[in-house]
DNA sequence: GCCAACGTTGGC
DNA sequence: GCCAACGTTGGC
């Protein structure tokens, strides 16, 4: 593996923010709660210090907003193992966890919002997780991918 | 709020 | 191990 990697969670910003995430900045935040195997095998590949597109789901527009970077590698996710948490999954042994979570840090917004509509209509961004696989919270980035959605963040918005 | 996509569960 | 039913995500 050759760093950096780079990949990108979701979040609804009614629960946490990309402003949260800079609200906590030193401190960072453990990204915990993911229950589903193809995003919790993304977190575990994830390297300190790989950098993570901060996407907002489920608002107008849905935007990758600002970049994040992995401060803390995967560790035991502990509120699927903790019987009051929403979270809690029994399936989960504290001796053999089934889900992990990492510690995020905010690094920088982006100059602007890059909305899904824009992705998807970006030469080079079509094979996007994003675009392909609407529904996972935690993917895989291309470097190449990666560049673009900065650039075009540099950029001015189209039209 | 609706609904398509898709992951998970459970009956067989 | 298949597959229908169900639940959740997330765009619109």
């Amino acid at each position: 593996m050759t760093p950096p990697h780079y990949w990108l969670v979701k979040s609804e910003p009614d629960v946490f923010s990309f402003d949260d995430l800079v609200a906590a900045r030193k401190k960072g935040t453990h990204w915990d709660g993911v229950r589903n195997y193809a995003a919790r095998n993304h977190l575990r590949a994830m390297k300190a210090g790989d950098l993570v597109l901060f996407y907002h789901s489920s608002v107008i527009p849905s935007a990758v907003v600002g970049v994040a970077e992995v401060s803390r590698e995967a560790y035991p996710d502990h509120t699927a193992l903790d019987a009051s948490h929403p979270h809690f999954d029994p399936k989960s042994k504290p001796d053999n966890p089934s889900w992990y979570m990492v510690d995020l840090r905010a690094v920088e917004p982006l100059e602007r919002p890059v909305t899904l509509d824009e992705i998807k209509k970006t030469k080079g961004l079509e094979q996007m997780a994003l675009v392909r696989l609407g529904r996972l919270s935690v993917q895989p980035v291309t470097k190449s991918e990666y560049d673009i959605v900065r650039k075009l963040a540099k950029a001015k918005r189209p039209q």
